[in-house]
DNA sequence: GTGTTCTGTCTCATATGTGAGACAGATTCT
DNA sequence: AGAATCTGTCTCACATATGAGACAGAACAC
């Protein structure tokens, strides 16, 4: 038994708004999650009685509420990570003048908590709350290949695993385990291209008392302008990073 | 009617959960919410089950899970203003190196959508989704500036309505009504000290078709180290932005 | 160690929420 | 203009969710 279902659908609702690019109409809310129509008004009745939700009535769509907006920033206020890392965080920034982020692992994905730009750089896709393929990623790459390997093989069994972008990246659970080799040989990850054309990132993991991976630091930059000695130097700092946050989550 | 009982009990369990600073026992959930305790945690047991909430079991604790970020981030992704903004808030903080910030009015606080930190400048109690009160702040004050008398009034009816904050800001309807005559008089909005000792803002408002204040752009700045000649550069700056975005708003 | 309180899970009588379907107004299509 | 479709709201028989209370194990206080 895993609670009530007007709950379930409520909060499957909610999940539904919250993957689209806009509000939406009811049937398509019902449609979607298979819901009857009649039910779909009712949760949706509620949700906008509580504010998670909100009826644009001359388009006849729902949208998310300011409620949804504050349940995702108590939920941030909340990770003590995200606490832990502000502080060395902005001071890499400050220090390589580059962008940098804080992603964690979820599933298969890595999903961005913190993201610092810096002047002049470009925003980046990896904005926070954005999800991503890890092994695509160097904040995920740096994460796996800190795993133990029965957990590594567990989140990707076989090729069906591997979700794909344009091409790039390993495809196989030996790519995988190979590229994860190699990053753990050269002491951080690295990504180039395959998500932004033309940006590459290192990234370092941060790691809890038995050497867990709970989170990566990463920095991205064009890839050009770059030297291999300049890439060098932003790992060490992005180490460094790493390891401040890793020494205030375990207190030392 | 306005729907499900059960939809209801579960985004409120939702809020109330974002509004702790820790996770809590489902006893204080229960007594808080006024809830029965058998059905507390069937819909707990719900929600954990939809991802929305997590039971940390060795502490007896529920707190957010990674849903309820992700509907908050679906949120901003989904607020048009917010990606309206961006751009332009970007730009205005790389042309006058100070943090800037971007609220909505919603009641009578101020809602903050974007924070774009400058280099070298400390992080702001004003961070992505501060609630803080309308009238002790710069951002509020522009916004509060730009609505029709009748609707400030109906915010701010009576002495009851004024949060206090350290003894600072106005505290009856007529200072308040003062206050934003100075700000129209003046052009764009101020506060020095009220939220933050030491640090000042200056705010303009962001209108709609109808001139109708949807947001408002605001710089914040330590005020020892701002002369009177620079905080004028600084609104003038500002009040680009505010009308950058509302150009992009309107269609022009 | 003993007693008390808290936590999580479960049962079951009954209160009520649900979903199929109806209705009416608005919008879209031909 | 008329027909078809969509949207939001409502009714009611019946399916099932609810809440009071019980139970057992864990944690806490003395």
């Amino acid at each position: 038994m895993t609670g009530s279902p007007a709950a379930r659908n409520t909060l499957r609702i909610l999940r539904f708004l919250a993957a689209q690019p806009d509000p939406v109409p009811a049937e398509r809310i019902a449609s979607s999650l298979g819901l009857p129509r009649a039910s779909t008004y009712r949760l949706l009745s509620a949700m906008t009685a509580e504010g998670f939700v909100v009826h644009l009535e001359e388009d006849r769509v729902f949208g998310l509420g300011v409620g949804a907006f504050e349940a995702g920033t108590g939920y941030v206020r909340q990770a003590p990570l995200r606490r832990l890392a502000h502080g060395p965080m902005t001071r890499l920034v400050d220090r390589v003048e580059e962008s940098a982020h804080l992603a964690v692992l979820h599933g298969r994905d890595v999903l961005y908590l913190i993201e610092e730009r810096a002047p002049g750089r470009p925003s980046l896709v990896t904005d926070v709350g954005v999800r991503l393929p890890a092994h695509l990623t160097a904040s995920g790459r740096a994460m796996l290949a800190a795993l133990p390997r029965v957990q590594v093989r567990a989140l990707f069994p076989d090729r069906d695993a591997f979700a794909t972008h344009r091409g790039t990246g390993p495809a196989t659970p030996a790519a995988l385990r190979s590229l994860l080799a190699e990053t753990r040989q050269r002491g951080y990850a690295v990504e180039d291209d395959e998500v932004t054309p033309g940006l590459a990132s290192v990234a370092v993991p941060v790691l809890d008392h038995n050497r867990h991976p709970v989170a990566s630091v990463a920095v991205t930059f064009a890839h050009e302008s770059v030297l291999a000695r300049r890439r060098a130097e932003l790992s060490t700092e992005v180490a460094e990073t790493a390891h401040d946050i890793s020494r205030r989550l375990t207190g030392r």
